[in-house]
DNA sequence: TATGTTATTGACCGATCGGTAATAAAGTCA
DNA sequence: TGACTTTATTACCGATCGGTCAATAACATA
């Protein structure tokens, strides 16, 4: 056992409540009076766990590319052609994007994006590099689409890959305010169906 | 000739240049300090021209939100066929996104979305309205482009419509790090193409 | 029980936040 | 010139911001 008076909660947990939080607020106007209140740790344990209000959300920004990225990668493995794991790993982006109890919350990269890009180096690289992983799964899925499912991709594979990713930030900005889940998944569909993948087989 | 002191400067050239700041920064990281740095009024005479932050805000996003749809609405009209409009129309877009002398500022309107979509009703509708007039002039420059450029949509024109208007928000984001001015209208071009407007004539 | 170590807590900090009000300055009009 | 009207400027406000620190509490170890 580790010596010294013992945690009252996991560090894990609160690092949710907070990324809550972020996800519903973004940066600014969340304060550390927001964010204790949301974890119930005081504000001096939450310097103490993660340095600063910057450094508490670079953290819990992390954990939402890494948990998301990894939701998309295994959503991509249950289906039974690429082209279908296309789909779903899409869809996956689609459905955590439209979290939220009232209204849709948006991506939390996406959103992340648009507040921090200009300022902050750290940021950026850090959803550059997120951003790289996804665009590397959409191309080994769209490859394997074309062998095994007989996509006939309309545009090379990186402008495939780019239109997607387009495609899917701006879905998550839309999913704001301007559309539904549904149509949303619907629009992610139709994008795939005019790129050539095979998607009505599905 | 009016009665009282007159104005030292145009309200217009100072709304413009506060739109510039909110355009680099977003609304919650700018202070009114910024504001008068950059506009040069004093703290007063802002409160007195605008009424408040979230007025001057509000006033600054209108104007852009008029301007940039004016010069869309524009730039649709300057070409030849329809079909060329739309391309001038998306381009025009992503151009002014782009500005900036540091890296693209990105979409205002994008940008205003992701940051008020949940707190602030009268900034949503505001953004919607906006949203709706570009999706009309989307879909009477589509539908011109059948009639006319003889494109053959393979999606609904509604679809259509949602399916630019998504790859265009995903694009103002993207630019801000990810990509480049030019390979955002590449994207925009061969998102035309896939749709099945006869942009490869042009 | 005494000691070392870590976590929690509440009080506190200077700085900055958005916003206001009183006053000074610069014009028009009688 | 002097009254009137509007703008510009200064000084100031309470509240909140992010952040710090010393004191205390709760454990393990000796």
């Amino acid at each position: 056992m580790v010596m010294g008076r013992p945690r009252k909660v996991d560090p894990d947990v609160v690092l949710e409540k907070a990324l809550m939080v972020f996800r519903e607020k973004g940066y600014d106007s969340t304060s550390m009076s927001d964010l204790v209140a949301a974890t119930g740790l005081h504000k001096g344990s939450l310097y103490q766990l993660f340095g600063d209000k910057h450094g508490l959300f670079k953290t819990a920004l992390q954990q939402y590319t890494r948990r998301t990225y990894e939701s998309m990668f295994a959503e991509s493995r249950k289906a039974a052609t690429a082209t279908e794991g296309l789909q779903r790993t899409l869809n996956c982006m689609l459905t955590i994007a439209s979290e939220g109890s009232s209204g849709s919350l948006g991506c939390m990269a996406v959103n992340a994006m648009v507040e921090f890009a200009e300022r902050d180096p750290e940021i950026r690289d850090l959803l550059q590099e997120t951003d790289q992983k996804i665009v590397a799964l959409i191309m080994e899925l769209s490859q394997r689409a074309i062998e095994e499912d007989g996509a006939e991709l309309v545009q090379p594979l990186e402008m495939t890959a780019m239109m997607l990713m387009s495609v899917m930030a701006g879905l998550a900005v839309t999913l704001k305010a301007m559309i539904t889940l549904e149509q949303a998944q619907q629009v992610a569909k139709s994008q795939l169906a005019v790129l050539g993948f095979k998607v009505d087989a599905l």
